[in-house]
DNA sequence: TTATGGATTGATGAAATCATCATGTCACAC
DNA sequence: GTGTGACATGATGATTTCATCAATCCATAA
């Protein structure tokens, strides 16, 4: 596997999912799949963190070319750098769906009570 | 946001990410996502690791339910926990090709050579 | 020019992850 | 029972990531 020539390959999408790595970092992203872009401030309001922290994230973000960034005026506007991305919270929503319920229902199974009521996925 | 009900959601979600932000990972769900199942042996094959580095990913990917493993005599064999997977690796690498696309492009754009031949997207 | 609001960058310690190696477990043969 | 092959787990340092805070940059207003 060292040697193979793909490996460059897996590197990359593994630094695409990395990006995805954190809860921050997924809001971030479902804020921008449902408006076309956000401003920093408000993406401040939307998840409440501080403005450096935010920073932080979204540049994690625009490395690893998940987001794009412009500046108009004295506001900096973020959006999805491309409608794929969006996709792919789609997927992976269907699949937590899957994985949580799923769960749900082995522990069902498995005699014992289900601790939380069956949850939503809305996000 | 530290309130907000869906928090837990993401963390999940992230945590789905996590499990496929290593390019092992990524490697060992492509190996699964051709066949219907592979053995821990076969699994070594494939990516020429150490038995117990493999075993860690392994517990890694099975933690966060991306695969499910089951004994038969003395081999393990491991497979993907849901379809969904699968659909999830192939948007990541339709994104992917797009990401890639578009970087060349924009090095092409720019004036300078691109340093390396267009990279295709076979894995 | 200075000041101010909006956003990013840099530095720090805490926490999680990775890679390696040693140990432990499970199934089967003897 | 002992031994062996196939995997998994635990412990360790090295590396990376996270969260917080201070400092900086950039655009506009005064």
């Amino acid at each position: 596997m060292l040697s193979d020539p793909n490996r460059p390959l897996y590197e990359v999408k593994a630094g695409l999912f990395k990006g995805l790595a954190h809860p921050i970092r997924i809001r971030i992203l479902e804020v921008l799949s449902t408006a076309p872009e956000a401003s920093v401030s408000e993406l401040i309001a939307a998840t409440s963190l501080e403005a450096s922290h935010l920073s932080q994230h979204l540049a994690v973000l625009r490395r690893n070319r998940l987001v794009v960034a412009d500046r108009r005026g004295s506001l900096v506007y973020y959006r999805l750098a491309y409608p794929q991305v969006a996709d792919l919270l789609r997927v992976a929503r269907a699949l937590l769906g899957e994985i949580l319920e799923t769960t749900q229902r082995q522990l069902v199974d498995q005699g014992g009570l289900p601790e939380i009521p069956p949850v939503s996925v809305p996000a």
